[in-house]
DNA sequence: ATAAATATCACTAATATAGTAATATTTATG
DNA sequence: CATAAATATTACTATATTAGTGATATTTAT
């Protein structure tokens, strides 16, 4: 139950959007040349980012993606929903008729909770939340060594 | 993300097998037959269940599979581990050395955080509460309906 | 007109999943 | 002791998914 490329390179390519969201138009080539990944495979992200409303682009030349809101106006749910895909474990709980076992099944239940402590995870943070993260790792602060 | 057959039909034959925990060995055969999974397939999973320690088997005629210990001393974690394998969302948290940006990394974090939102549900919760969610689910009691 | 950039569509190699097949081994029982 | 019932072991296979690549089209600043 791993994450696939898209989830790890889609919230990373997200995170590297907001950390120049104040830069105005960013290239792919620029994101791909920083978060080490192949900027072909990044275009079709990004273009499945812009369909789901998160980013918008400018074609041509000086043209480029940013954020299509503030980093703190997008939750990190947002962007899984988008890149990995929905957070559902199985598909029954999506679409409960897939499974004659559904209405009865405890297993239904366990897998649904899983989803819901992700879920909750996800949705109370936003990208200004990872930027800060990020931060915090980069710049270690004097009070970190006096723990 | 999607849970693998293992990982679903292996909660599931434990929790088939935990509700015939008082009935000595139960054959694989019976447990396929139940849980509508091919037999074949569920020896597999029993046999990984057992090389974990989590069921026992006994060979031969009148043989049979039944869980090593007490429902209630087998946490869902336990049984997830072995047959869906370890909840470890990206390599990386398990292994820093596998990505240069391990140290500075602020989604892996992120990662980490929903590994262990999934973990704090399985670590809590054992086969015996499966069975009493199953019970709930199929004996709904008078007091379902005063709400 | 040209170069720089995103957009679209099609294809592919590698890997993982979800099994099946065949056979060996163990054990209760007549 | 022969047989049937059951788990144990090893190997194989079809399908689906992943993680890309390739080729070309379209848009836009200069």
């Amino acid at each position: 139950m791993k994450l696939s490329t898209k989830g790890r390179y889609g919230m990373r390519a997200m995170l590297d959007l907001a950390q120049h969201y104040d830069d105005g138009l960013v290239l792919v080539k620029d994101v791909a040349r920083r978060q080490e990944v192949s900027e072909r495979y990044l275009e079709h992200l990004f273009l499945s980012l812009k369909t789901a409303g998160l980013v918008k682009s400018v074609r041509g030349a000086h043209g480029g993606f940013t954020l299509a809101r503030a980093p703190d106006k997008i939750k990190l749910m947002d962007i899984i929903n988008v890149s990995e895909g929905p957070l559902a474990l199985v598909d029954c709980v999506v679409d409960a008729s897939v499974c004659s076992r559904s209405s009865l099944c405890a297993t239904r239940d366990l897998w649904r909770e899983l989803q819901s402590a992700m879920g909750a995870v996800l949705s109370s943070q936003t990208l200004q939340d990872l930027i800060e993260r990020q931060q915090i790792k980069e710049q270690p602060s004097a009070s970190m060594y006096n723990i």
